[in-house]
RNA sequence: GCCCCCGUAGCUCAGUAGGAUAGAGCGUCGGUUUCCUAAACCGCAGGCCACAGGUUCGAAUCCUGUCGGGGGUACCA
């Protein structure tokens, strides 16, 4: 992937006489930037050549001579450093930048193979929390990188349409719905009334039995609570359309949780022919103590399904369906369980190609130290938070010295990139806290910091004038930040794969923040006539111009990846 | 009770298929705009990587235990 890299590889392996020994992997970053580009360490070898590893190392570095690539071997203790003809390298990945344009780092990785991402998967007649707008992000952020990467990614929003909480709404909805408030906000009054039922629950316990009571009559046909249920849909829908629009996400099928009701008794019946399932407590379980799991639920002591039941059938379903290679589920951590055991009865049923199947997990989104929790009612609203982030854009736009014509449309796209950053910039397993003051500072690492960066490296090259050529004297870039960057830009497919490989947008995140504070400080240090980007040497200035393009189009991509729009101006 | 995850700077987080001196951002303090966009940049300060053992050439990273936090654990999703 990263010719460099392969190229020292093989010299040490030819050095070491171990052809098959795998060094890409083992190649380090030295810690300090004069002792060399890769440094590989000689431990491994230490007992097998009968060797201390510094002497292997020194030894090691004489074998291996300079060339082509290679300009420097030295050896550092037990190290063997690697210094690359600077040169080189930036002429080589420009060039390479330039010949792909804005598909540099894309590859055919996955050959095509189909892949199912299932995400977002928000509930209707709820408001969509920040949890479902994680799940969002993130999922829509992992379908650009795996097409990017030459995969045939179909998109699945599974939709929490079905399940006894429908009971809860319906009951709640025919106790205590405000006919004007329906009017107004249909969702938000959804919502109290939701909260309001789960409050008197607490103290009246029949309430879920009749809850549950409704919901089998939905399940069985009712067709007055299926009208109530089906209006509910078309509320929900008028909220996620707007919320999905503004996000630019898109599904290729959003076959809900109620999709697959007509597809329940098959894969029930296959588990009973199949004597996995059994009687318990009058539910109908799998049982898993031999695999020191708790039991799977298919089915309710009064007869209706439960949501471990419609997973089962829809992963069936999309198996047929699509046929795919991989299927990723993007869901919190919460139902970690719930898939250790789904994944356990469709293995104990026979289908191998759950091996594929894989819980792509996040953490929660807490609001202070209190989960958010759509029952109790502390949540805070999608809608809301995308709304404060574009108005505060805006308030900030109103300042710069810059007058847009497209001022709204620019706020809009910041403001809604400092939210997705915001959920892509951490490890997805780690628990976030929802801060508003913290989701709304723009300053420092955020989405708007490469945004802007973004909108300067444009605006350098709107002041050039004319179109960057290929052809340049990449010789001429002496200065450490410019080599630094050409190694960065280097290591840019790379990062897409990891990114994948580990199903973590944050890789992709990371290094563009790295990438783009490093021309920052290249940007504001070099000011003089003869340095600056648009240098007074016309030679030296076509060659960091270069430089600066292929900056601006791996920031580029990087953004798009992650789901940002890369504005021209800001 | 059992299972899973987590504990790194004042705060929020990187760094964990073991590698050379543990890094960012925010916050504090102090600098930088007649100069390619200051939503920026530079500098100062800030650490017993929860604790105790172990594994080995080497541990924030792997193993065991303790303490602390969170989640899950049969008719919600």
């Amino acid at each position: 992937m990263n010719r460099f890299k392969e190229h020292i590889s093989r010299q040490l392996a030819k050095a070491t006489s171990l052809p098959n020994a795998d060094f890409m992997n083992t190649l380090v970053i030295p810690p300090k930037d004069d002792w060399g580009d890769y440094g590989w360490p000689c431990f491994s070898l230490a007992k097998t050549m009968r060797m201390a590893p510094p002497k292997i190392a020194s030894e090691l570095s004489q074998k291996i001579t300079s060339d082509d690539y290679i300009e420097n071997v030295s050896s550092e203790g037990p190290y063997i450093n690697f210094t690359l003809r600077k040169n080189v390298v930036i002429d080589d990945v420009c060039r390479k930048i330039f010949a792909e344009a804005e598909n540099y780092g894309s590859s055919d990785l996955g050959n095509g193979r189909r892949v199912i991402l299932e995400y977002s998967s928000p509930n209707i007649a709820k408001p969509m929390s920040i949890g479902h707008l994680r799940a969002t992000i993130l999922g829509a952020a992992l379908k650009r990188i795996y097409e990017y990467l030459g995969y045939d990614v179909v998109s699945i929003n599974h939709l929490g349409d079905w399940g006894t909480q429908f009971g809860k709404l319906v009951l709640a909805y025919r106790k205590w719905a405000d006919p004007e408030a329906m009017k107004i906000d249909p969702i938000k009054e959804l919502f109290r009334i939701y909260v309001q039922l789960h409050e008197e629950a607490e103290q009246d316990k029949t309430l879920e039995d009749e809850a549950r009571t409704i919901f089998r009559k939905l399940e069985q046909g009712d067709p007055e609570i299926k009208k109530i249920w089906n209006d509910f849909i078309d509320l929900s829908w008028k909220e996620f359309d707007r919320i999905y629009a503004i996000l630019g996400v898109k599904f290729d099928s959003v076959a809900g949780e109620s999709f697959y009701q007509d597809k329940i008794d098959d894969i029930v019946k296959l588990l009973e022919d199949k004597k996995l399932s059994t009687e318990s407590q009058g539910a109908l379980i799998v049982p898993l103590d031999d695999y020191k799991l708790e039991p799977l639920l298919l089915k309710k002591k009064d007869g209706s399904t439960l949501y471990a039941t419609r997973d089962l059938a829809a992963a069936v379903y999309r198996h047929d369906e699509y046929d795919f290679d991989k299927m990723i589920y993007v869901v919190g951590v919460a139902q970690s369980l719930h898939f250790k055991q789904f994944f356990k009865v469709l293995e104990l049923a026979g289908f191998d190609w759950v091996k594929n199947c894989q819980h792509v997990d996040f953490g929660w989104v807490k609001l202070g130290s209190e989960m958010m929790s759509t029952r109790k009612g502390n949540i805070v609203f999608v809608q809301d938070v995308l709304d404060s982030s574009i108005d505060k854009a805006s308030r900030i736009m109103a300042e710069s010295k810059f007058e847009l014509e497209n001022a709204e449309e620019i706020s809009s796209q910041v403001g809604i990139g400092a939210i997705i950053f915001a959920n892509l910039s951490v490890k997805r397993q780690t628990d976030v806290s929802f801060d508003w003051e913290k989701i709304l500072d723009f300053n420092g690492y955020s989405g708007p910091y490469l945004q802007y960066a973004h909108a300067r490296l444009c605006s350098v090259l709107r002041k050039h004038k004319g179109e960057p050529h290929v052809e340049a004297d990449y010789g001429l870039l002496d200065l450490p930040e410019e080599y630094k960057l050409a190694r960065m830009l280097l290591d840019y497919p790379e990062k897409v794969a990891d990114a994948a490989a580990h199903n973590e947008p944050y890789i992709i995140s990371a290094y563009l923040l790295e990438l783009v504070g490093l021309f920052s400080t290249y940007y504001q240090k070099y000011k003089s006539a003869r340095d600056k980007i648009l240098s007074d040497d016309d030679k030296l200035r076509a060659a960091k111009v270069n430089l600066t393009y292929c900056i601006k189009t791996v920031v580029g991509s990087g953004l798009s990846l992650l789901g940002l729009k890369a504005p021209e101006k800001m």
